[in-house]
DNA sequence: ACCTTACTGAGAACGAGTTATCATTCTCAA
DNA sequence: TTGAGAATGATAACTCGTTCTCAGTAAGGT
């Protein structure tokens, strides 16, 4: 399933089997999530699971980062862009919160429909 | 429907319907989500959806925050502290994301179950 | 070739969350 | 009190993502 590691961000089971059917067509979404759950649970995929939003896979190992959702194409990418949360982990915020990790998502425009608005 | 103004944090309907029923036992679930629905509608509540949580609605209004969600206790509470993402908004990433918007959402331990573990 | 085994694909089944249905109850003015 | 209209509660039904079932197929061994 190196449908994943082509992408440039996590996807949904249904969008996985939709990009392989170019390769493979005819396969089915329980080989789909059938292979899912044995990769993840080998480590080779993690699932992501943003707001509003079915779950996604993307492979296993990529480091802290975090994920961009366009307002237009409803893709997701993920971003390699230093981590303006970080500051927070570890520290007790006001109140008594002791804050271990965070989850952040950023939403706008992607650079394929800023080109195509601007076109 | 103040059981809402009440809270903490967002609740989910179902939190809606535990609390409210200690106020007007055999509330409906149907009733819940109608009421959520036309106080949505009419911008009284907004719906917040934390990535592994059903959606929860909280009284619209409170301004720019963010949520806490505890480990433990898996309650969901409202932040006031300051916003470390805010600075990305509006600017355009490297790769061309252009930064409209974002959802972050910080877990750890809350205060409740803080004081419990030491107890 | 033959058998065994594992994997696959299609669709049914499932579960959680949400919405629709409908008879009943409430509100309130007359 | 009565009647019209709106709101309610119990439950059935629906949606959507996910998992299960099972017959069919490919792969490997002998």
């Amino acid at each position: 399933m190196h449908t994943l590691e082509e992408a440039p961000g996590p996807l949904t089971p249904q969008e996985i089997l939709d990009r392989a059917a170019a390769l493979h067509a005819s396969l089915g979404l329980a080989t789909v999530y059938r292979n899912l759950n044995t990769l993840e649970a080998s480590g080779a995929v993690v699932s992501v699971h943003l707001p509003n939003e079915a779950r996604r896979y993307e492979v296993a190992g990529r480091g802290h980062h975090h994920h961009f959702r366009c307002d237009l194409c409803e893709a997701v990418y993920e971003l390699d862009a230093s981590c303006p949360v970080a500051v927070l982990e570890g520290v007790t915020l006001p109140g008594g919160y002791e804050v271990r990790g965070h989850a952040l998502t950023l939403y706008g425009v992607c650079p394929v429909c800023r080109a195509g608005a601007r076109a």
